[in-house]
DNA sequence: TTCGTCAGTGACGGTTCGTCACATATTATA
DNA sequence: TATAATATGTGACGAACCGTCACTGACGAA
């Protein structure tokens, strides 16, 4: 006796989109703080019930939107590690991959940020909980690859007293203090008048490359233009659509 | 015709410390995403439109609370700065009083965290906005008091492109970054395990540091030591609460 | 005593959340 | 085709929370 399944995997994975896609709409236009679960039914097709099927509360929502948006980062990083170059230039651009997803999807980038706190977590479900593990995984895979590209062709080694992992994770958290507290979204550090995102993540980049011996130093090669030319040949519509924002990246304010 | 005042300046400004720290307590209990204004009431000897009177909101409350803890984590930073010993320690001092902070106070911390959020800062009133940012400003006069040390007595010099207020931040969204990341209050960045803040924000300040070449660098100095020895004696009494908290700073991981 | 002002109160309307009893659709079976 | 069984969908409802406002009481001035 085979339980009769009316609705198949993919219509129920179509309208999960639905609704996620729906309630990023509502976040770009509200802010995620007026962000209302009856708000969402009502621009969606199904009824609150029907809603509350797919996801158990407004946190587990918030949960599977962020899954969402660390797909799409997910992606750029990917683009970043397959760029031809060197490692420590593909790491700068990874760094800067990261920046053009946050100046790009600032509505996500902030759902990520909160679906990070514990409240949400857990208010949220096993399964979404767990997909988002995965999907953390497969990004970090790329900053390792690009680290382990820079052990191999012996322009990096291990500073004393640190692994593979800590240096991924001190190149991302780095990035994450600079993109974070400067990226707008959040109403951070006083005193942050005068200082540009995208200068600022190339410096800390570049010292903290610097700091772990990464060659080519910085006082070698002008990474500076090679990120510029990299940028525009592997992300050229992101930059299009960031400049259809307003917004451009500023290189001459730290060439 | 002066208006008569029947309750001074010093009588409001203690019970709207009153108001605080029952607050901080529901916080510290509930969590902060179940803090309610109607609970902040019961446990309160004023009712709700007394509250009120001080605060504008919700919004307004979680604000205040965060400039509090702000005040305490300037004196933290303060008393780094004062201390003895060449800039580049201090400054790896300091970062580590923020990881005491965050450690003693992952409640207040937190609160500053979310307090930044735009819908936070769009809720609340001028006052208490005012109020932070000139906090904000104090936080970043020790920091900034750190880096001039070090210029002038030729231990640092500014990197190329950079001024001191960059200087500033890329020790400050360093630190941010790792302890944010790590501080276990946020649920952040799986691949997390094998990861000790205290390890990681003492490496990426000595990559951070040697990147900018600030003497004397990590090779010639054995920072470890020098620091484990300066935390007991300026932050005895923190170090204890925090091994009353069933925590310690695990300096073998590292030294 | 009377009036005006101000601190303080808590009941109330308006939202939002998440549930659940019920309605409808689809398939299996007689 | 009729009927039963199960899957799917609905929206009214109670609970919780927010912030307000009409009211009370206390105090000082006239």
């Amino acid at each position: 006796m085979t339980p009769p399944k009316l609705l198949d995997e993919a219509a129920l994975k179509e309208r999960e989109l639905l609704i996620i896609n729906s309630a990023v709409l509502l976040i770009q236009t509200n802010g995620i703080e007026n962000l209302t679960m009856d708000k969402v039914v009502v621009q969606v097709p199904f009824s609150k019930g029907t809603v509350y099927k797919h996801f158990i509360g407004k946190e587990d929502l918030l949960l599977a939107i962020s899954n969402y948006s660390i797909k799409v980062l997910g992606d750029l990083f990917y683009r970043a590690y397959q760029f031809k170059g060197c490692a420590r230039s593909r790491m700068l651009l990874l760094n800067f991959s990261y920046l053009i997803y946050a100046m790009l999807y600032p509505a996500l980038f902030q759902c990520v940020m909160c679906s990070k706190s514990p409240n949400v977590v857990g208010k949220s479900s096993e399964k979404h909980i767990n997909e988002g593990e995965l999907l953390e995984v497969k990004l970090m895979t790329s900053i390792h690859g690009i680290v382990e590209d820079g052990l191999n062709d012996g322009s990096l080694s291990l500073p004393l007293n640190m692994d593979i992992q800590q240096i991924c994770f001190s190149n991302w958290s780095m990035a994450y203090g600079a993109i974070t507290l400067l990226s707008g979204e959040v109403e951070q550090c006083s005193g942050r008048t005068s200082l540009i995102v995208e200068r600022e993540l190339f410096n800390h980049s570049n010292l903290l490359h610097d700091g772990m011996g990464w060659q080519p130093l910085s006082k070698d090669r002008n990474h500076c233009a090679e990120l510029k030319t990299a940028l525009a040949e592997l992300f050229p519509e992101e930059l299009m659509q960031i400049k259809a924002k307003g917004r451009e990246l500023n290189f001459e304010s730290f060439s």
